[in-house]
DNA sequence: ATTGACCTTGGAGTTAAGACCAAGGTTTAT
DNA sequence: ATAAACCTTGGTCTTAACTCCAAGGTCAAT
């Protein structure tokens, strides 16, 4: 059984973390001391690890939740849903990629056109472009 | 001259956006009716202009305050102060794609592995990757 | 003169995922 | 027995870029 300071510097989390993963209903303690402490058990600990491992790779809070309610009823989902949640989540991803592909796209544009030098920006080229109403990309 | 309804509806943004541009120092009415109603120039269009273009290619309100400020003084600064605040941005940007493109990359690998078949997810790769503790990528 | 559309200010609420803080109780080690 | 380290709850604060609301003033048309 491992006090809350205990799970948090083993997992490199903060309380504040475990506490607030707790309000959000993702992981309740297993336990409470006598004094009121929270006790987490092995359970609790893989539980604590599940949830990491899908935030690194990219699921928010609200995705964790519908994958451990899964998780924890398996037999009363399919793998489709898992499935499903997961392509779901990966088209996301690759829309918010494709959005920063275009700024990336503007802004090298941008600057490839600038000569950059110590002169004044008078007419600059970035400038005067972000200035122009129609929009010669 | 413009009232802030009409500025707002020429460039499709809402009444609440300009004022709070203004309180954020970004955009402020040339004038001020007797009434008090903000009154729009030609030169303050061209100026929301600028800043809707900025924001368009990737450039957060902080960013455009800088730019804004180069923009008006333009003999004080120079070509170089402008283009290293874009290319910033831009590798700014780029991190966020190379994050992201980790996440897609591992959303992908996970779906891949996963039959996505109707059957309980009682096994589900999905989800035992997740739980796996050793992250074998 | 009254309706309706417009404007004003100031302030609160939104989202995500926590961080931080205060006042107090608990454990552990010396 | 007392200090240090830990825990509790409940609350506020943070960032970004707005949105929404209330109470009231203004303007144009009928």
């Amino acid at each position: 059984m491992f006090r809350i300071g205990q799970l948090a510097n083993q997992l490199n989390v903060s309380t504040d973390t475990l506490r607030y993963y707790e309000q959000q209903g993702l992981l309740t303690a297993s336990e409470r001391s006598a004094a009121g402490y929270r006790l987490y058990n092995k359970q609790a600990v893989d539980r604590m690890q599940f949830i990491i491992r899908a935030k690194e790779v990219g699921f928010n809070l609200k995705d964790i939740q519908e994958l451990l309610s899964i998780k924890i009823d398996k037999q009363l989902h399919s793998c489709e849903e898992v499935k499903i949640l997961t392509l779901q989540k990966r088209d996301w991803i690759r829309e918010r990629i494709a959005q920063l592909s275009i700024f990336e796209r503007s802004l090298t544009l941008l600057a490839n056109q600038c000569c950059g030098g110590s002169e004044p920006a008078d007419t600059c080229s970035i400038l005067t472009a972000l200035e122009d109403v129609d929009g010669a990309n």
